[in-house]
This record gives C-alpha cells, sequence and structure tokens, in this order.
DNA sequence: ATACCCACGC
DNA sequence: GACGTACGTGGGTATC
C-alpha cells in the first residue's frame, strides 16, 4: 500500500510537555500547558511527516498484563499530578477536532498498541513513524519504522533509524531490550541487575550480543564483582527482559484502516484554539484567514478635517505612527487623534502646518495619552515640534503591571482585556522584508483603530496600576523618566569617526597577523570563527584533550581554550583572535555603522519597557556594554567624545548599590555596620566568610569573597558560583552557607521573600515594581530553583534600577535649576555619563554627588564615584 | 528567517 | 536526585 502512518505516544508526550512547560491556564482557569505543548508537537509533526495515517495511543488504567508478571511494576512512581490529569480528556477532545484518531486498551500500554500497529504496518509496506519520550521504543526501530524521541524540551527530537542507533548507542534495535534487562529502569521500576548502568550494560552487550548470550558465555565476562551481580540476580535481568519488551500481537478492537487521517477542518481546530487560548498558534493553521475584516472594531476615521481647536481636547489619545522601530531615522507616516470628537487621521505635513496643533501639543495642560511616550515626543522633537503634557502611556503601564508579558502593543493589551477586533502591526504592515507601507486609507484606518482603543484602555490600565499600588512609580517615576530619556537619546553621543576607523585599521592588520599564525599551526587554512569548523582542527587534527561538549559538538567556549592554552600554542592565538575580531565586528565595524553621517553621533534606543527587573536596554548601537574590562577594548571609549569644543565626559557611578541596597532590605546589622563605616566590602566579605582578621584576607580571599557578593546580587547558583570561580559545586555552596551565617539577616530576607513569591506569586522593590514568578511552586526542580533565586535577585536589583532612575529624574530637575548646561547622555545601570563644559566640572562634582546619594533614604548611605576627562575612556 | 555559539557589559 | 542555571545586545556561521 505504501502508507504514511505516524503512530504518538500520548502519555509519554504530554507528559513531557507538562513537565517542559509552565503551568499555564487559560482564561477559564483550565489548565492547558501539557495540552499546548502536545499541540505544537502535533503541529509540527503534520507538517514534517504529512501522513495519512495517524494514531495517538494512551495508557489506560492502572493494571496492565506486565503487573501478572511483576507486582511492582511501575511501583513507587509518583501519582499523575491532578494538574495533568485533567488535561487528558481536553487533549482527546482536541484530537477530535483534528480528526485524529486515539485510543487505549485495559490491560495494555500505549508502547503495545503502538508496536502491534507498527508490525501490522510494515507487514503491508507502509513507513512508520513513532513519536515518543521513551527510549524503551527504541526497541521498534527498522528498515521501515523511524522512531523520534524528544530530546530537551518537547518539539525538539531525536531521529532514529537503525543505522543512527548504531552510531548513537552501538547497538541495534533488537539489542535495546537486552540493555533494558540489564540497566533497569528506575522510572518504571524495572530491577534490571543492580550495579548495572547504561555503560557496563553496552560494554556486555557489545561481547556478548544478548542477555543469554551473557549467562551461556559466563566465564568470558570480566571482573568478579559484576559476576556475582550477574549470578544473584539472574532472575530479575530475564524478567526485566520481559517487562520491556512491547507485545506486538494486541487484540486490538481497531484496524489500521480505522487510522487514516484525512486532514483536518481549519474551522474546527481554530475554534478550539480560541477556546483553549492558543492565539499564538492559530497562524499555525493551515488556510485559517486570520483578522477577517467582518471582526475588527469598527472605526471611523476622519481624513482631511481641518486640524482645528476644536478637535484637539483636554484629554486626547494620541498615536504617532512610524513604520520602522528607529524612530529617530524613520518617518513619521501619520498622526492620529483619538477623543470624544472622534478620531481624526492627519499626515505629518498637514500636523506641521497647523498652529493649532503646534499650540496644543505644547500646552502642557492638555492631556496627551499615548503608545510609547518616548518614541512619540522624540518623533515630534524630530519635525519641530515640542510636546508637553504627555500623561499616560500605555506601554509603560503595562510593562509596570506585568513586565514578563512580551508583547505591551495596543492590538496585544487590548486582546489580552477581551477586545479582539483589532489587528497588529506586523498584520498590517508584515514584517522583515515584507514590510511595506500600505495605502494611505489602510494605514489610516490601523493607526485610528489603534487611537480609539488607546483611548479605552487608559482606565482599565490605570486601574491595574492602582491595584498594583503603582500610581506613583508610574505617573512620578516611569513618566518623567521617559520624558529624559527621550532628551538623552536626542541629544546622542558625539563619536570620533577617525580614530574609531585609525583603530580599526590597527586591528585588521594585527589580525591578518593572527589569522596566519594559527593557519600556520593548524596547517591549513579555516574559518577560525566557526566552532563548527575550528572544533575538528584541535580536537581531533590536533589532539587536545575534549573537556566540554555541546548540544551540537565540541565547545570551544574561552573558558575551555583557557584551560587548553599549556598544551598548544594555538590557543592563545585563538582566543587573541576572538578577542580583537569581537572588538572588530561589534565596536569598531558595528558601532560605525550606526554613527549618524551628517553629525557623526550615535542616538541608542533605551528599551524602557523590556527587562525583568526594571533596568533599561540600549539598542542600535548598545552602549551599555562598551568594553572595560581589557585595557585592549577599553580604548574603543576613546571614541566617544564630548558633542561640543571645550567640553568633558563626566561619570558618576554608585558604589556597590545592589549591596547596600541588600544590607537596607535585609536590615543585615553586620552588612549595615559595613557601610556605615565605609569598609571594604569584599575584604569584609572575606574575613566573614573565612573567619579571618580583616587584615589578614588575602587577595584571593578578596577575589573569591569577590565572587560571593556578586552571586548575591545576581542570584546565580552554586553551580554559576562554581564555574566564576572554578571550585566544585559543593564547595561554592558551603561559601554561600559561610556567607549566610555570617550574614543572618540576609538569609532570613531571603527565606522571607521567597516566602512571600510563593504566597503572593510575586515579588516587589521598594518603589512597587513587580515581578510575578509562577515558577515558585512548581515541581520541577529547575525551574523551581531558578525561580527562587529570582525571587531573591530582583528586588534586589529592581530596587538599584528604581533608585538610578529616580536620580536622573532629580539630577535633569537640579541641572534645570542650577543653570547648567551639562547634559546626561547615557545611563549604564549603576552609572550616570554627562557631557559638560569644562567649567562646570567643579560645581557638578558636588551636585552629582549629592543628587544621586540624596535621592532615596536609606539606612546605609549611598556611595557616588565620579571622574572626567576628554573622552568617555578618560573618564575613569 | 532562525538556531546556535560566542562574547561584551552590569 | 532532579543536569541547568542573573539580565541584556549583537556578531558570525550554518541551516532551513
Amino acid at each position: 500500500m505504501g502508507n504514511k502512518l505516524v503512530l504518538i505516544d500520548g502519555n509519554s508526550i504530554a507528559y513531557r510537555a507538562f513537565f517542559a512547560l509552565p503551568l499555564l491556564n487559560n482564561d477559564k482557569g483550565v489548565y492547558t500547558n501539557a495540552v499546548y505543548g502536545f499541540t505544537t508537537m502535533l503541529l509540527k509533526i503534520l507538517e514534517e511527516e504529512s501522513p495519512d495515517h495517524m494514531l495517538v495511543a494512551f495508557d489506560a488504567g492502572k493494571t496492565t498484563f506486565r503487573h501478572k508478571t511483576y507486582g511492582e511494576y511501575k511501583g513507587g512512581r509518583q501519582k499523575t499530578p491532578p494538574e495533568l490529569s485533567e488535561q487528558f480528556p481536553v487533549l482527546q477532545d482536541l484530537l477530535d477536532g483534528f480528526g485524529i484518531k486515539h485510543y487505549q486498551l485495559e490491560q495494555y500500554e500505549a508502547d503495545d498498541i503502538i508496536g502491534t500497529l507498527a508490525t501490522e504496518a510494515e507487514k503491508q509496506g507502509d513507513e512508520v513513524t513513532v513519536i515518543s519520550g521513551d527510549k524503551d521504543l527504541l526497541q521498534l526501530v527498522s528498515d521501515h519504522t523511524t522512531v523520534r524521541l524528544t530530546k530537551k524540551g518537547i518539539t525538539n527530537v531525536d531521529t532514529y533509524t537503525p543505522t543512527s542507533l548504531k552510531e548513537k548507542m552501538e547497538i541495534g534495535p533488537e539489542q535495546v531490550i537486552h540493555l533494558k534487562a540489564l540497566m533497569g529502569d528506575s522510572s518504571d521500576n524495572i530491577p534490571g541487575v543492580p550495579g548495572v548502568g547504561e555503560k557496563t550494560a553496552l560494554k556486555l552487550l557489545k561481547q556478548f550480543g544478548t542477555l543469554e548470550g551473557v549467562y551461556e558465555d559466563f566465564d568470558a565476562v570480566s571482573g568478579k564483582k559484576l559476576k556475582e551481580k550477574l549470578e544473584t540476580n539472574k532472575e530479575e535481568a530475564f524478567m526485566s527482559k520481559q517487562l520491556v519488551t512491547i507485545e506486538k500481537e494486541v487484540p486490538l478492537e481497531i484496524t489500521l484502516q480505522d487510522t487514516t487521517y484525512k486532514g483536518y477542518e481549519a474551522a474546527t481546530v481554530k475554534e478550539q484554539f480560541q477556546n483553549l487560548g492558543f492565539e499564538s498558534l492559530l497562524s499555525r493553521i493551515d488556510g485559517v484567514v486570520e483578522s477577517e475584516a467582518a471582526e475588527m472594531i469598527s472605526v471611523d476615521v476622519k481624513q482631511g478635517a481641518e486640524l482645528t481647536k476644536e478637535i484637539l481636547t483636554e484629554e486626547t489619545a494620541l498615536i504617532v505612527e512610524i513604520l520602522e522601530d528607529n524612530y529617530h531615522t524613520s518617518p513619521i507616516e501619520a498622526v492620529v487623534l483619538s477623543n470624544d470628537k472622534g478620531v481624526f487621521a492627519f499626515s505629518i505635513d498637514e500636523v506641521k502646518e497647523s498652529d493649532a496643533f503646534r499650540a496644543w501639543a505644547a500646552d502642557a495642560d492638555k492631556e496627551k495619552w499615548v503608545f510609547d511616550a518616548k518614541r512619540t515626543v522624540v518623533a515630534f522633537k524630530r519635525y519641530g515640534i515640542p510636546l508637553e503634557g504627555v500623561t499616560f502611556d500605555v506601554l509603560l503601564a503595562s510593562y509596570l503591571v506585568n513586565p514578563a508579558v512580551n508583547n505591551h502593543d495596543i492590538p496585544a493589551i487590548s486582546h489580552r482585556l477581551g477586545e479582539t477586533g483589532i489587528p497588529s502591526d506586523e498584520e498590517v504592515y508584515g514584517k522583515g522584508a515584507k514590510r511595506a507601507r500600505p495605502e494611505d486609507s489602510v494605514l489610516y484606518e490601523h493607526a485610528g483603530r489603534k487611537a480609539l482603543m488607546l483611548y479605552r484602555l487608559k482606565s482599565d490600565l490605570e486601574e491595574q496600576l492602582k491595584n498594583n499600588k503603582q500610581e506613583d512609580l508610574f505617573h512620578h517615576l516611569e513618566m518623567p523618566l521617559a520624558i529624559i530619556l527621550g532628551e538623552m537619546e536626542y541629544t546622542g553621543v558625539q563619536v570620533d569617526v577617525k580614530r574609531l576607523k585609525e583603530m580599526g585599521e590597527e586591528l585588521e592588520g594585527r589580525l591578518k597577523e593572527i589569522r596566519q599564525r594559527i593557519y600556520d599551526h593548524a596547517g591549513e587554512e579555516f574559518n577560525i570563527n566557526s566552532p563548527k569548523q575550528l572544533g575538528p582542527i584541535l580536537f581531533e587534527k590536533l589532539g587536545l584533550p575534549v573537556l566540554k561538549k555541546t548540544k551540537t559538538g565540541y565547545s570551544t567556549s574561552a573558558d575551555v581554550l583557557e584551560q587548553l592554552a599549556p598544551e598548544h600554542e594555538i590557543i592563545s592565538e585563538i582566543l587573541l583572535f576572538r578577542q580583537l575580531g569581537k572588538l572588530q565586528s561589534t565596536y569598531i565595524e558595528g558601532l560605525l555603522k550606526v554613527v549618524h553621517e551628517d553629525t557623526h553621533k550615535v542616538h541608542t534606543r533605551f528599551n524602557q519597557a523590556l527587562t525583568q527587573t526594571g533596568r533599561l536596554s540600549s539598542t542600535e548601537p548598545n552602549l551599555q556594554n562598551i568594553p572595560i574590562r581589557l585595557e585592549e577594548g577599553r580604548k574603543i571609549r576613546q571614541a566617544f567624545i564630548p558633542s561640543r569644543e571645550g567640553w568633558v565626559m563626566f561619570a558618576s557611578d554608585y558604589s556597590q548599590i545592589e549591596l547596600r541596597v541588600l544590607a537596607h532590605m535585609s536590615g543585615d546589622e553586620k552588612l549595615i555596620q559595613s557601610f556605615k563605616e565605609g569598609e571594604d566590602v569584599h575584604t569584609k566579605t572575606a574575613s566573614e566568610v573565612f573567619n579571618v582578621s580583616p587584615e589578614d584576607v588575602t587577595a584571593d580571599m578578596r577575589r573569591q569573597a569577590k565572587a560571593v557578593n556578586f552571586g548575591i546580587v545576581y542570584g546565580i547558583s552554586d553551580y554559576g558560583l562554581s564555574q566564576s570561580l572554578g571550585v566544585t559545586r559543593k564547595a561554592a555552596q558551603a561559601y554561600i552557607d559561610a556567607y549566610f551565617k555570617s550574614y543572618p539577616k540576609v538569609k532570613e530576607y531571603m527565606d522571607d521573600t521567597v516566602r512571600q513569591a510563593k504566597e503572593e506569586g510575586f515579588v516587589e522593590t521598594l518603589m512597587h515594581r513587580r515581578r510575578y514568578l509562577p515558577d515558585v511552586n512548581s515541581r520541577n526542580f529547575n525551574r523551581r530553583n531558578a525561580a527562587e533565586r529570582t525571587a531573591m535577585n530582583t528586588p534586589i536589583q529592581g530596587t538599584a534600577a528604581d533608585v538610578i532612575k529616580k536620580a536622573m529624574i532629580d539630577l535633569s530637575a537640579r541641572l534645570k535649576e542650577e543653570e547648567l548646561e551639562a547634559t546626561m547622555i547615557l545611563q549604564v545601570h549603576d552609572e550616570l555619563i554627562l557631557e559638560a563644559p569644562k567649567e562646570e566640572v567643579e560645581q557638578l562634582t558636588e551636585v552629582v554627588k549629592e543628587v544621586m546619594e540624596e535621592t532615596v533614604d536609606l539606612v546605609v548611605p549611598l556611595q557616588v564615584d565620579h571622574s572626567y576627562g576628554d573622552t568617555w575612556f578618560d573618564a575613569k
């Protein structure tokens, strides 16, 4: 017949999905994570395999025929969590909707159903694909049956054919049951031979071929201990083999004919997805036309109206439509107003020529509600229109309410609040290379719809901010900050292009030499930047030891190479090549690409609504990761200069702000005292952790203590700390324990924070910035652990972010008050960079320090250091 | 276009 | 025991 049959191990995939994904629930409060994960897998299979026959097999009931052989079969296994059990009926409904047969049979497991059907199908000459997460299924691999096992995640699979099975495990499919018989399987409580694991089992099979072979030629088994184990557990081994052998002659009530799959009805599946809340999967349904015009909310956008003060009211939603992300360079395509007079669309030319609009824009008492205040204000500023009175930013409000939401645009927020009739920008304008400006009517209508929604969304979001006690945070921190950040971006940073190009040329020469030396060592030319090519050269051709592997091959990361450096001269050359190559591509070429041609300035964009902790991020260019640690890289900073003659770069940074915040929030006396007395905090920590007096702290002890403090601040794990210190995980954990013993209130604070996260579902900063941590109650150890560390870390890092943001607002006001020309141009998490006339430096030193140190009142003092110079490099 | 590896900052 | 582990941005290569 030559059919294509796909058999899915339903329980296995559902389990995988359940544990791989956070416990999502849909708007009806029904848990859907397993169904969701299963569905993504299913869609992928349908796309890749295009089967004409398909079946999802499930396990039935508690007992199976295997329990007669072995009463303890699957004993000790955790009960299926109810959160998962309740998803099986939902999953089966969904399969019905897809028109995919599913089946279960008393006394049998899904494996047996799959084995029986696969065998039958093979006999007919069909091609079979089995999907599971269970390695037992590998015994079904044959020339006509392929088994695909999930590895990490759900949709990530390994494909096994007889050849690849041989390659990966060095055994044939018929040996799989022998392997399991020997090594057992703890998850199914299959004993195997205790003390024999995968390694030994594979070795035995390589020598003897089968379990029977081992015992027939028993004298040839090497090792007394091993022999003993095999002898005493012979019975268990043979029973195990019987248990893991898949039954291939199950008396099924269905036939292959019944598994025929004819494709699904798009409308049916779409409705199911919508009920389940799988909005993100809608686009993957074949033949679904999304966002049909009929469903969209109607909007009456008036074009060509006269832009007079009659339509410019006290409270107006204002949309500036720009197609590209970069509002510093991309033009305004439309300006749309929505208020109680209606929805009105204009071109930027119409706006520029309207005196009424200019007056309204400049009037701080006329409230403007916008999406992305910074973008809006900067865009107008570029067209010479100052905008005041921007009182509500939907983007920032949504971000504060829940930063974990990755899409804060108007269509997405509308959707979450139950309004579906508004298409996304992507749907209207296309994405990537296909993005294009549609005709005016389409563009205006889309922008109009957003303006209309914005007007409605505002009150919802205000309500949520109020519930979260975030009104202050919103109105007095993020909103004013947006305006300041806009000014900073618009001002930009002057770049010494000539200097940058010189550095580039010098680097080019050095890279060429190093490249040649590497080729000489390797004996051939290859792409040094390709780990895929570099790996075989180092670890095969040159025979260097393999210390670490990645998913796809050899790891060639810096920490690995550093360990290999004594082994071969090529290593240090590669590390240098990497270092200089990074400078060249990212910091020389990358920077030059975004320097404004006429002004020689770069205008970064600070993303104020992205990070989960409240920090800012910076793009195009990212000015928050300019090299500083290595001298070679640090020189890049020589290319950042003041924009005016006789001015300097002035940098001010908080010293240990996170640890000071921790001292404040935990109330730990020892830590507080450290800061009050101006001690070196790392030395102090070292003296505590290593239990020596401060004067006996060695440089190395201080270095280790610094890493511990770093770990506390960034919430890294014992593993992370062990990596950065190059010690064992146990030793790292011991440092952490010693730290908590020395600073008991810190420990108490951390425990309290985690407890609060578990109870309330979120943690908060000093200024009520919030982060939800659904995983703190996860049954998955890793997820839970990561979430707990996040719970401890976010209030610290987030509060530090709150503090510097407030300092920026205060400083901006203070500079105005003092009539200083100095201007903030950058923020790098705990550091503010200004440019200023030389003459102001003395006053600035005092003013900036005072403002930054006094912006909040903590139980410990904040300490600010400053520096200045002709370039950013010299401000050190 | 997307995934992966690597590397820079705090 | 759990095998993966702070937050970001960006460049390069390889693959689909």
